[in-house]
RNA sequence: GCCUCCCUAGUUCAACGGAUAGAACGCGAGAUUCCGGAUCUCGUGAUAGAGGUUCGAUUCCUCUGGGGGGCACCA
């Protein structure tokens, strides 16, 4: 089914083409939208202003004649030019209250959109080292891909999620060093504890199932072997409960490091660095000239100790993607202390010939406030909030909504003090409230006797159906823009509408029930279910 | 010092370069003899500062101020 911008958006990009010369060489990016205030009509665009410089002509004498070349557009009114040069569509009654049965035959279909064309994209998000629990901020990025990869579902691609782990190196060593020193507290030996290792509450936890005493030690190395093995897997299988089971995040795989190293996947890519004479030896160590992509400098592949560095796996997992496997593009989700990490990347990515292929989002961190105070998390330290805790505080629901509300590329700050408080005035439970009132609704119209009603034509009704005439769109836009809080801000503007919509009209008078309203409701709840999937919240029946 | 992100109402956040800068929470005043008052209606109140580009700037550019994060043979 196509909206009303799609229609108008073609309509216009024609009428421009057969109108100006300068239009049939590049055709304008027409632009189509709902304006807040209705008396700027139904739909709206800015066309004969952004073709003005371009045809040299003023914006209003420019939008007088798109008008008249327009003609009569199907289910459109009236056009209007309005200074300094919109142009302004009203539509009619009938063609609102026609999309109603549309949406519903479209069902859950509703909203889905084929710019996607089927393409094959990763998404690499959270990706915490295995060496402690997952932080807010890992909580936000999950989220945030999470929901991406459902909206890119709903346009067409066909999104893979992915969480890349760190299963080898210096993190890990530090971690299981961490580990065997607590046992041997544990047991009363005295040994020193460095501040430079995990400090955190878990390393205990850990220490304390693996007793170590069973061990049948024959050096310290060897011992450091076998325990490492097992902190990584018992850390594996902690974040992928706390993904599953807290997040509500299914990854299609755990993609290990140690998989690269197996598969030789770093010698490959050190050989196709070499073949174009982008590596050099210096110090001991293997560089790579990523400067000659506009790097700031050079980058070292494997330190002089023989040590490689995670640059290079993170090139040789490139290869792996999107020559080995295949996939068309890739969607990484990184902290914002990985920032710096973003030309290097991109540089490893031209000389391999995958210029365009990875985009990557920066999710700023998470402030955390605490009786006003912020709180400075460490990782290291230990003394930081766990997500998992998060969720058990406030629910899953909240959280998600919650994190989901802020774009990613804006810092946000979170009170913990007030996360209880606050999750009952989270919007989340305005937006869940529609949708359980409106199950209740439809139950109690069954079996009541049906009123032969005339068409909803009542400016709420409308304007309600206006909104659900914006899923579609919304679905686009994200999928490009991977603005994902574009969708909360969605559901409580489609929950207000509704909300007054419930209070101008009635789908049940008097024992008798307009099925017209009816229908525009079972719209709506279709609508709101379906954009609260996307963002992975619960679409209560009641609450 | 260099790079990068951010600065909008009392607070937390919105606004592809467009028309009167929107919400939520807070605060103040109202609304229901029938579908869920976790609702609705009205009011309160903001673009850090100075220049520039533009028909038009919260948005783009420059400078200043404030905050986050980077600047390793760590990730």
């Amino acid at each position: 089914m196509m909206t009303m911008t799609q229609i108008l958006r073609a309509k216009l990009t024609q009428t421009a083409a057969d109108l100006f010369e300068e239009c049939k060489q590049q055709p304008p990016v027409v632009r189509v939208e709902t304006p807040s205030d209705p008396k700027f009509g139904d739909y709206s665009t800015n066309l004969a202003m952004q073709l003005a410089p371009v045809v040299k002509d003023g914006p209003m004498r420019i939008a007088d004649k798109l008008k008249v070349a327009l003609g009569t557009v199907p289910g459109i009114t009236t056009i209007e030019v309005v200074p300094p040069g919109f142009l302004n569509f009203r539509v009619a009654a009938s063609w609102f209250t026609q999309q109603v049965r549309a949406i519903l035959d479209a069902g859950k279909e509703y909203g889905a959109s084929t710019i996607g064309e089927g393409k094959r994209v990763i998404l690499e998000f959270i990706s915490a080292n295995p060496t402690g629990p997952m932080t807010l901020a890992n909580g936000r990025g999950g989220f945030a891909g999470d929901t991406l990869a459902n909206v890119l579902v709903a346009a067409g691609y066909k999104p893979f999620r992915e969480y890349y782990v760190n299963d080898i190196g210096g993190q890990v060593e530090k971690l299981t060093e961490s580990v065997i020193r607590r046992s041997f507290q544990l047991k009363g030996i005295k040994v020193d504890y460095p501040t430079d290792l995990y400090q955190g509450e878990y390393v205990l936890e850990i220490a304390k199932k693996l007793h170590l005493e069973r061990y049948k030690l024959k050096s310290a190395n060897e011992l450091k072997q076998r325990v490492k093995g097992r902190v990584v897997k018992m850390m594996l299988t902690e974040l992928q409960r706390v993904a599953a089971k807290k997040l509500g995040i299914g990854y299609y795989r755990w993609f290990r490091e140690s998989e690269l190293y197996e598969q030789r996947l770093d010698e490959k890519a050190l050989a196709l660095l070499a073949e174009k004479g982008l590596i050099y030896k210096q110090d001991g160590a293997t560089w790579f000239r990523t400067t000659q992509f506009g790097d700031d400098k050079d980058r070292v592949l494997i330190k002089s100790d023989g040590e490689k560095t995670y640059f290079l796996a993170d090139i040789a997992l490139r290869w792996n993607r999107f020559r080995q496997r295949k996939f068309d593009c890739e969607v990484l989700f990184l902290g914002a202390d990985h920032h710096g990490y973003q030309g290097r990347m991109q540089a490893a990515m031209s000389a391999l010939g995958f210029e365009k292929k990875l985009e990557i989002v920066i999710v700023q961190f998470v402030r955390l406030i605490k009786a006003g105070q912020e709180v400075k998390m460490s990782k290291r330290a230990g003394n930081y909030v766990a997500i998992e805790e998060l969720i058990d505080e406030v629910g899953l629901d909240a959280a998600r909504f919650f994190f989901l509300m802020h774009a990613a590329n804006t810092h946000m700050d979170f009170d913990l003090d007030l996360a209880k408080e606050k999750s009952e005035k989270n919007p989340v439970y305005y937006v869940q409230y529609a949708h359980a009132r409106i199950c209740s609704i439809v139950k109690k119209t069954k079996g009541l006797p049906t009123k032969k009603g005339a068409a909803i034509s009542e400016p709420a009704a409308l304007g309600l159906i206006k909104q659900l005439l914006r899923l579609p769109e919304l679905v686009e836009e994200v999928a490009m823009s991977y603005d994902v809080h574009k969708l909360p801000f969605y559901t409580m503007r489609l929950a207000e509408t509704f909300h007054v919509f419930y209070g101008q009209v009635r789908v049940i008078d008097h024992g008798t029930v307009n099925p017209r309203a009816l229908e525009l409701v079972q719209a709506t709840k279709l609508v709101l279910a379906k954009t609260l999937r996307l963002m992975g919240v619960s679409a209560p029946e009641k609450m």
